[in-house]
This record gives C-alpha cells, structure tokens and sequence, in this order.
DNA sequence: GCAATAATGGATAACCTTATCCACTATTTA
DNA sequence: TAAATAGTGGATAAGGTTATCCATTATTGC
C-alpha cells in the first residue's frame, strides 16, 4: 500500500526526531532503522531535497532534521519522497464532465482524503510522545535524557 | 497509492454491476472501461479465481458479476487482486516485543484501516446509486431502464 | 460435426521500484 | 596541507508491475 521507500523515508525521520540534537550519519540511520544503506542515502537526498533535513558532509556531519518534532507532519515526509496522489480527474480522461469524478472515484479519492488527512493530523511529536514508547518498539534508540547520554558517550568510546 | 491492477477490477465491476442482466465479453469491458484488452483479461481472471464474477466461454459468454451489487463491497474488489496489506508485525522483524506495533506503525496501521473501513462501507450498488450517476460519469453506460433506454438511443444518435 | 466466439494460460517485453557500487566532492580535524 | 569522514551523483543490476501476443480450450449456434 505504501512503498517502501515511504517506509524508509519515515523510519529515518524517526530516529532523526527522536535525536534531534546531534548530527546522524547514513550509516547510524541505516544501522537502527535496517535500511539498506546505499539506498537509504538515496531516499534521504530526497528528504534533503524537499527541505525537511539538513545535510553536513565531512568529519561529524551527518543529516539533522529541519524542522521541529511539534511542526512536522507523516504526510510532510510522506510527500517529500512520493507524494499521495489524489484523484482530481477522471482517470478515464474524459474532459466531457469536466472535473467531477465519477461516483467509483470520488469514493476511492474520499478513502484517499481520510488517509492524507490521518497523515496531516499527525506529528512526529506526536509518534514520540506515544505512552507505549516507554519500552522503546522497533529499536529507535530515543534521544537521551542527560543521565543517558553519559552512558551514550562511553558506548561511543568503545 | 492504489495499483492500476486495482482501478481496473473495479472499473470492470462497476461496469458489470450495471449490466448484470446480460454476460459481457472482455473486449465489451475494455472498450467500456478503456482498460487495456490484453491486460483486463489478466485482471478478469483474479476476478473469477477470486468469485466475483462468472466466466462463460464461447458464443454469447463473457463475465457476470456473481454476486448482488447490494451485498458487493469494493474491499471484496480490492482483496480479490490485491488485498490491503495491513501492518500486523514491526516491518524491522523485531520478534522482541511480540505483536505490538511501535507508534510509526500504529499510526500508519490504523490510517490503512480507515481506509479499508471506508472501502467496506462501501458497496457497488452505492455506486451505482450516487446522484450524480444520473450525468454517467466516466461513461459506464449503466444498464438502462425502458425509460432511459429510449434517452440513450436518442443521445447515441447525436 | 463445423465454424465462430470467447475465456485461459504461457511466454515475453517494457517500465518502474528497489537495491548496490563506486568515483567524486565537500568538510573537519590535526 | 594531509588524512579521514561523510554526503552526492551516476551507472547498473535485480525484481515486480503492467502490458502484449498467441496458441489452446471450451462453448454455442447452425
């Protein structure tokens, strides 16, 4: 239903929301999201692209989210990399009526709205702040609190 | 967002469902729908291993619907060629935490359940019923009562 | 039974999505 | 300035979806 590389794309901007404070190469992304890597550097140009991370090269660059968790929406990063097509006219091709869809596609266009609008409605915010988080699903290691983040700095000296 | 495979079957149901008196060949169906000959015949047998509709061979055969337009609902369309893929396990293949799905995937989960709510709702005679089939739409000549049937010779010969 | 009709199934091509590899460029640190 | 790091862009391959063609099989009407 969705492609993966939406599926990446939101993987990636994920860890990235959740460790906003520091810089995340490709291949941290890859590592925690199971990504494949050179593919991922191709879906994360398309987030670099659509304005929605920010890229540094060289020594301790990496890619960092653009946007805050609060500001930023699923569809956002959904339409930066293959945006939702809605149907806005007959996809028959028929000029004839003009742009009014048929009963069929104005119903699948409606089931297209809802999903758009579930998308609009949520923020990465949102997805973070999920109670359920607590035990951190699908390994998307959370931006440490300053207790933590000591711990990060000894795993990073290994 | 949905398959051409998808919007064709659905186009060929909606044709049928408003001709179900009488069988209607592939090409009848493709004309009508202007979906590729070759390739509707692909999509109308995934119709028919799916049983929505009846296949007849030879002189005056064709495709029927198999069911009433009143108890066919465009999820039972979509599954039969290619069912909604709904997000029962973390895509990751984290067995860790059993079958709960992580906030990502909830949200997007339950966006692809809206969605199939939606297609459930709906079933082909509300289709067919809509208002505004009375302008056909995307041209399905619906299957005329006696009193249209005479306004659609009088249109055709225009 | 014969001829016409129409679906079936297999082979194949065109195209798009996903994935991989690598040479190149930009940046930082020492 | 050198060396290491990390993103960029291009070429290419693998796989899936969409599309086409054709020989075969089943059915009907005569």
């Amino acid at each position: 239903m969705l492609s993966q590389t939406v599926e990446y794309a939101l993987r990636a901007v994920v860890y990235l929301a959740g460790r906003s404070s520091t810089a995340c190469t490709n291949g941290q992304i890859a590592d925690a999201t199971k990504v494949p890597a050179a593919y991922l550097s191709k879906v994360m140009q398309a987030l670099h692209r659509g304005e929605l991370v920010q890229a540094q090269r060289g020594v301790n660059g990496g890619f960092r989210l653009m946007k805050d968790p609060e500001q930023l929406t699923i569809l956002e990063v959904v339409n930066a990399v293959e945006p939702i097509q809605r149907i806005r006219t007959c996809p028959l091709g028929l000029a004839a009526h003009g742009k009014r869809l048929c009963p069929l596609h104005k119903r699948v266009d409606d089931a297209l709205a809802t999903m758009e609008k579930a998308f609009g409605d949520t923020t990465l915010a949102e997805v973070l702040a999920e109670p359920t988080s607590s035990v951190p699903l699908c390994e998307f290691p959370r931006e440490s609190s300053k207790r933590n983040r000591r711990a990060d700095v000894r795993a990073a000296k290994r």
